[in-house]
DNA sequence: TCGATAGCCTATCGACGTTAGGTTATCGAT
DNA sequence: ATCGATAACCTAACGTCGATAGGCTATCGA
C-alpha cells in the first residue's frame, strides 16, 4: 500500500518538482475531501507517488502543506478582485464590485477560504511574510482602493482608509463565511443579500 | 493510564450523571486547549474519571460531545443577548446592545464560537431540532428585534425582518470571528472598531 | 572512477477515535 | 430472600493517523 509506484527520483537540483507534486496533490485531495482531517498525508503521499517521510523533506508538518497549498490558490484572490474593480471607474462602484469579486472567490474556494480564512493564524504579522501572504496583499489593494475614494471625495475621510477597509474586510468575510459555515440555512437569495450588504454598509459609510 | 479511577458507578436511573461530567469535563479541556483536535476523548474520559468507551454509550462520537457541550454554554447568548437588548428602550439603540453583546459573547467564548459558528454545519435546518439550537432562537430573536424597529418606525420596511437580520448578522459574525481568527492582526481599538461597524451598517440600513 | 550528497525509502513509534464483547452492581418481581 | 433482567460500566484491541530515525542509491562534480 505505500507502494513508491512508478514515478522515478528526481535528479540532482530537481527536488522541488516532487515538492510542487505534493502541492497539487494536497490541494486536490483537500477539495475534494472538504476537510483537512479528512486528507492524510499518506494519501497526499500516494497521490503524489512517494512515500509519506517524503513530505517532510518538503514541509515541516501536514498543516504547513496545506497552509502553502491554499496560499498558492488564494494568489490568485488578489487579482481576481483587482480586475473586478478595474471594471468601473467610479471609485465607490468599483470598491462594491471589488467587495462582490472578494465574496464570489470565497464561496468559490470554500475549502481555501476555510483554511486561511477561518482557521486560528496565532502568528503575528511580524513572523509571516508580508510579501508572500496574498491575504495580505489583497487587504492592502483593499485599503489602497478606500484611499483612493476619500481622495475622489466618494469617502468621508474622518476614518482612515485602513480603518475603513477593516470593516469592509469585516462585512465581507462576514457573509461569506456564514454562508460557507451553515450551507443549509434559509439565506433566500444569496446574491441579492451580498448586494445588499454591500450596499447597506458603503451607504452607512457615507451617512455616518 | 486508563485508571478507572475512584469514582463510583452511578446507580440505575443515574447514567445521565456521568453523561454530565463528561460534558463538563469536554468543556474544560476545549476551553483550555484552544482546539478540539488538541483534547482527547482519552483526556475526557480521565477528567470525567471514566475509560474512553464509557463515553460513546452517551454521546455518537467526539464531535457530538464536544458540540453539546458548546451548544450549553451558547444557552446563555441568548440570555445575555436579551439582557442587553433591554437596557434601553429605543428599538434602534436596544439592536445596536444586542449586536455588541452578541460580538462581545463570541469573543469572551472563542472556543465555543468558533466550533459552532465557524465550524462547516452540513445539517439543514429540517434535521437539527429548533427548539434546543441556542444559536438558532438567538437568531429569531434578533428578528423578533428588527421586526420591533420597523414597527415603531426606526427602520425602514422595505426589506423583510428577515433579510434585515441575515445582514447584521452577517456584519457582527464577520467582525467577531475575523478578531478570533487573526488575534495579532493590526486591529488598533477593537470596541472602537466593533461600535464603527455597528454604526455603519445601521446607518446604512437607514439611508438605503 | 570515486567520494559527496541530494533524493527518497523502510521500519517503526506513540497517540488517536472507535468497536466488540465481557463484567458487575442494582432493582423490580417473585 | 433470591433471582433474572438490565443499566452502567470496563478490558482489550483494531485500524489509522502524523511524525521520526536511520538507511540506501542514483547522480554529479572533481
Amino acid at each position: 500500500m505505500t507502494t513508491p509506484a512508478t514515478r522515478s527520483r528526481a535528479r540532482k537540483g530537481e527536488g522541488d518538482k516532487l515538492r510542487e507534486r505534493l502541492l497539487e496533490a494536497a490541494e486536490d485531495l483537500l477539495v475534494r475531501a472538504g476537510h483537512p482531517d479528512n486528507v492524510s498525508v499518506r494519501a497526499i503521499a500516494t497521490a503524489a507517488q512517494c512515500t509519506p517521510p517524503s513530505i517532510y523533506l518538503h514541509f515541516a508538518d501536514k498543516d504547513e502543506l496545506l497552509m502553502e497549498a491554499c496560499e498558492r490558490r488564494f494568489a490568485d484572490l488578489d487579482r481576481y478582485a483587482q480586475d473586478a474593480a478595474e471594471e468601473s471607474d467610479d471609485p465607490l462602484e468599483s470598491l462594491r464590485l471589488r467587495g462582490r469579486a472578494y465574496i464570489r472567490f470565497g464561496l468559490d474556494h470554500p475549502q481555501h477560504y476555510r483554511l486561511l480564512m477561518m482557521t486560528v493564524h496565532e502568528k503575528s504579522l511580524d513572523e509571516l511574510d508580508w510579501e508572500s501572504s496574498a491575504g495580505v496583499k489583497a487587504f492592502m489593494n483593499l485599503v489602497g482602493a478606500v484611499q483612493r475614494c476619500i481622495d475622489a471625495g466618494a469617502l468621508p475621510g474622518e476614518t482612515t482608509a485602513h480603518e475603513t477597509a477593516l470593516g469592509l474586510w469585516a462585512t465581507m468575510h462576514g457573509i461569506t463565511s456564514l454562508l460557507i459555515t451553515f450551507p443549509n440555512f434559509e439565506w433566500g437569495d444569496r446574491a441579492a443579500l451580498v448586494d445588499h450588504l454591500l450596499d447597506v454598509h458603503i451607504e452607512g459609510l457615507l451617512s455616518v
